[in-house]
DNA sequence: AAAAGGAAATGAAAGAAATCGAAAGTGCAT
DNA sequence: ATGCACTTTCGATTTCTTTCATTTCCTTTT
């Protein structure tokens, strides 16, 4: 760690905060030598951050707060297929270059995108799910546009209201969505008619729609259709898929990607 | 950096302004040398840009936040003047009915209408606030209702989309808002751009228009106004508010409620 | 468990720098 | 010239940091 010049003592508190947040514990002597100031004045400012409940107060230095987290406490829905997910969700990351501009719905798969933007410079992502905006806002060089709308308190995601109002049209360059199920008759099924909406304006908006699915969701139907395999680009799956579908998919001209998961 | 020329009083403080944006601090030496003013002048610049809430007055200098999401993140907004806040956002749930639109805008007194929200039935409250939305999604009886847009990440709220995509015009029937500031001659003032024509968005379709503010806010003259008290039909806040004010506001048909701090 | 030794915290005081308030000065426009 | 807005001067006050003496807290020893 090195020296730090002298500074204002708003400054100095922010930087001793920080230091405190990230090493979780500091002495009051670390900090003395690091500031080249004295003892005295950084107790001052230990108490100052302690007093507004910045801070824990101890003997010799000060630890970082926890209760103070500022964490959304969003409820842990137990996952299935969480691996598969996440190395699906890693693949699809690939595909999203500097600058672009993307679309993630509110699928558990696609919200596993997030870990994987982190790396990316000055992308913008659009999505309705509320969990997914708030992760993505931890990532400094991500803009975030959350699309307005009833909040549906299951899934933290925002239906009936339509993506126009939000931007100008065919300004999305990648989509990714997820899907409940995926059969050759029936195309992409999902059970809910607000979310298929939702969906549904996303995918006219893209130039290029990614589907997500693990290989439980093959073969599988539900309520509603929002999409045919001639509205997407690439599907990505992990092995288990069945292989004469795909086969089938590709010959209509639909790319499957299929992910190998590390157990 | 070069010297500059005299100017006009507007002029120099936009350049100091703009020269904080940049460098992120400043000290009253530096901008007197490079102005060629004295100490004293700078200083009033620097107060008054302080006061405007542009920048953040240190001794010595200055320093810029806003963009800077380790200043003043919505959590630590909300402990200042936690209780007052808490009562005056108690009285204002008072007014809401069961079956009632109403609006919270991104203020953190506003925010602190949710819990009292708990007893009501049937409500559907719009926010252009993330965290207020997930607050509320734990309430049942409430139909939560986000308006879209780009997230700005340090105050976890929605802004540059319009309320009219998300909902019909005129059918809230009332708006609850905060204000930065509040002064007879400037009205009702707040620092952001953004969220200043979204609170107005939200202002014009609310058929009543209540606004929140501690008793530090009185006085208070920042950037931009976003209404004047024509527009308001109830004020809400705390004893320590000047009686005077109060007075003249009451005589210009807005309604002053005071509400007393329990400590 | 009590006492001693040392490190850390506190309070008071002092010095330097920055700030504030009020009065005086400047320059521009009428 | 007069008024007005802005700037400066100057002394009084405040803020910040440090020093030093004293007290408190923690650890180790007995």
């Amino acid at each position: 760690m090195k020296e730090i010049e002298s500074a204002f003592v708003e400054e100095r508190r922010n930087r001793i905060l920080s230091i405190i947040r990230e090493k979780r514990r500091i002495t009051v002597k670390e900090l003395g030598r690091l500031f080249t100031i004295s003892d005295v004045t950084i107790r001052q400012d230990l108490n100052a951050l302690s007093s507004a409940g910045l801070i824990v107060r101890t003997h010799g230095g000060a630890l970082y707060m926890e209760n103070n987290s500022e964490e959304l406490p969003f409820p842990l829905r137990r996952q299935k297929k969480k691996k598969e997910k996440e190395t699906i969700a890693e693949a699809a990351a690939e595909f999203v270059k500097d600058g672009e501009v993307i679309y993630l719905d509110s699928s558990s798969t696609a919200s596993f995108m997030v870990p994987y933007l982190a790396e990316k410079h000055e992308i913008t992502v659009i999505t309705n799910n509320i969990e997914t905006a708030y992760q993505l806002s931890k990532l400094p060089q991500v803009s975030i546009i959350l699309s307005g709308g009833m909040v549906r308190k299951e899934t933290f995601s925002l239906v009936d209201a339509p993506l126009s109002c939000i931007l100008p049209e065919g300004n999305i360059s990648k989509a990714f969505l997820g899907a409940w199920g995926l059969s050759l008759k029936e195309g992409l099924t999902d059970v809910n008619l607000k979310e298929i909406a939702v969906k549904r304006d996303a995918l006219l908006r893209a130039k290029r729609v990614f589907v997500l699915v693990d290989s439980t969701k093959w073969g599988r139907v539900s309520f509603k259709n929002f999409a045919g395999f001639n509205e997407v680009d690439i599907i990505i799956t992990d092995a288990g898929a069945p292989v004469d579908t795909i086969r089938a998919l590709t010959n209509r001209g639909v790319k499957v990607i299929t992910v190998k998961v590390q157990h």
